[in-house]
DNA sequence: ATCTTATTGTGATTAGAGGCACATGCGTGC
DNA sequence: GCACGCATGTGCCTCTAATCACAATAAGAT
């Protein structure tokens, strides 16, 4: 079961058990089966056994899987045992509610540099004390601070230039929030957070069921 | 081809298609063809015409889709050709850039009450004059305005009462931005959006794929 | 009026993901 | 030390979604 192709869909699922995991270890659980971690995480049991196979052996048989073990295994294989450099350029309204949300430094994401190209807000500082920069140092800035993924939060008609950009500077991941469809070279990972296609399909549910 | 079940995904598509469509109107393009618009949306021509399918026909063979009338009939079948009106619970970092996100607004989304917990903003209106209700006003305040969606922008742990009294308040949809799984009684409908799971896909391409 | 060209709409095919069910094997109790 | 119970790991099946490939057909040229 080693060197399978692995479903993008079982990456976003172990994101979501290590959720569940870090709540029972909250809870002073120190071992859970697939049941009920299914259970928690709203799939079925015989999904979990097998999203974990493509990686190896986690659980006890007759038993289940320690928690902390299994939470730390998880981690490993998604590279959460590690911090990440990010950079965001925009920071406006979502940006800011970005890099200030302290849930993602928690799990290791650290925002190293800032972007945005409103002369009023170049130079400034934002709460968490990161240095607002001009679009044209991000070239040397990401290069120089290493970042390795960059978050788009500019409106939708400069996305693709700051992808450019980005990717220019040596950024391998870009997570974008504008509403438009960024193209971006082999090798460059795209992901896209998108609040209103989410809406849509509730409004074409409530429309029709 | 009228009454199969239609995949999720069909819907998500359909949403990234009205965007496509009207990029391509501010382009003044009146005519394309589904090998044009899957470029734009970075998906396979036979599957627009197959999603398209679903719901009747639309194109002209030999000719393409008429931009225009293509993204009023999209937008009827996701139920965008009405105004949706929306409650906001949770008004902090998050909450308010939502709020504050004009894009919404011009999409026929509508936030037309917004509850917070925090006695320091309850009382206090919003940039765009939205006032700030306690949560136990959700109730009367939700079936009053005759709220259909319910947005929630609290921390995780208080997200599902938050969502219970949703659901009391007649509201039938649930976008959820706190990093947990909520569970719904049948016949809502919950979305979730989730940055840090975002993140976490790209952690495992680079470190992995 | 007929032929050509372009592109749709769709049946057939392929790929893939999810779920079932059972053999495997670990831990506990006798 | 042996047997039993229980939850994992996994082969196999099912179901769904994506893609291919072509017949149907509209517009425009001849
Ligand atoms: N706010 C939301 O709730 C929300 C929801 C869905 C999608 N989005 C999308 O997220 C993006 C940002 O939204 P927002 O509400 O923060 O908008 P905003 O207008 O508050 O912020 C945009 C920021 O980008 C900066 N900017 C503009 N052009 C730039 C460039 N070329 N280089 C660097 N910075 C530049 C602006 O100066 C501004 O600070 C938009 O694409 C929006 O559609 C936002
Ligand atoms: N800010 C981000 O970038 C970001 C990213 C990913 C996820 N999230 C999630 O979105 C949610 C909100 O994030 P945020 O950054 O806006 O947090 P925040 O702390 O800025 O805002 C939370 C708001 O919810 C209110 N609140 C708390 N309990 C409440 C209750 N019981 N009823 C009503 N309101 C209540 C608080 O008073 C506060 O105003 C969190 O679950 C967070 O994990 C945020």
């Amino acid at each position: 079961m080693k060197f399978l192709k692995i479903p993008a869909a079982t990456i976003t699922r172990l994101s979501l058990y290590t959720r569940a995991l870090e709540t029972l270890i909250k809870e002073q659980v120190t071992v859970v089966s697939s049941k009920r971690l299914a259970e928690l995480c709203g799939v079925n049991p015989a999904q979990i056994r097998k999203d974990l196979a493509y990686f190896g052996q986690f659980g006890v048989r007759g038993v289940g899987y320690y928690v902390k073990e299994l939470l730390f295994d998880i981690k490993k294989i998604l590279g959460l045992h590690r911090e990440w450099k990010l950079a965001i350029v925009g920071v406006g309204n979502l940006g800011c509610a970005l890099v200030a949300h302290e849930n993602f430094t928690r799990q290791g994401y650290r925002f190293v540099a800032a972007f945005d190209a409103d002369p009023m807000k170049i130079g400034r500082k934002l709460v968490t004390g990161l240095l607002i920069n001009p679009p044209n140092e991000m070239h040397n800035i990401c290069r120089d601070k290493q970042v390795e993924m960059g978050v788009i939060c500019t409106p939708a008609e400069f996305a693709q230039d700051i992808a450019n950009r980005l990717v220019d500077a040596g950024v391998k991941a870009i997570l974008n929030f504008a509403p438009t469809q960024i193209q971006a070279p082999d090798g460059i990972k795209v992901e896209n957070v998108d609040f209103s296609v989410k809406l849509d399909n509730l409004a074409y549910y409530l429309t029709t069921g």
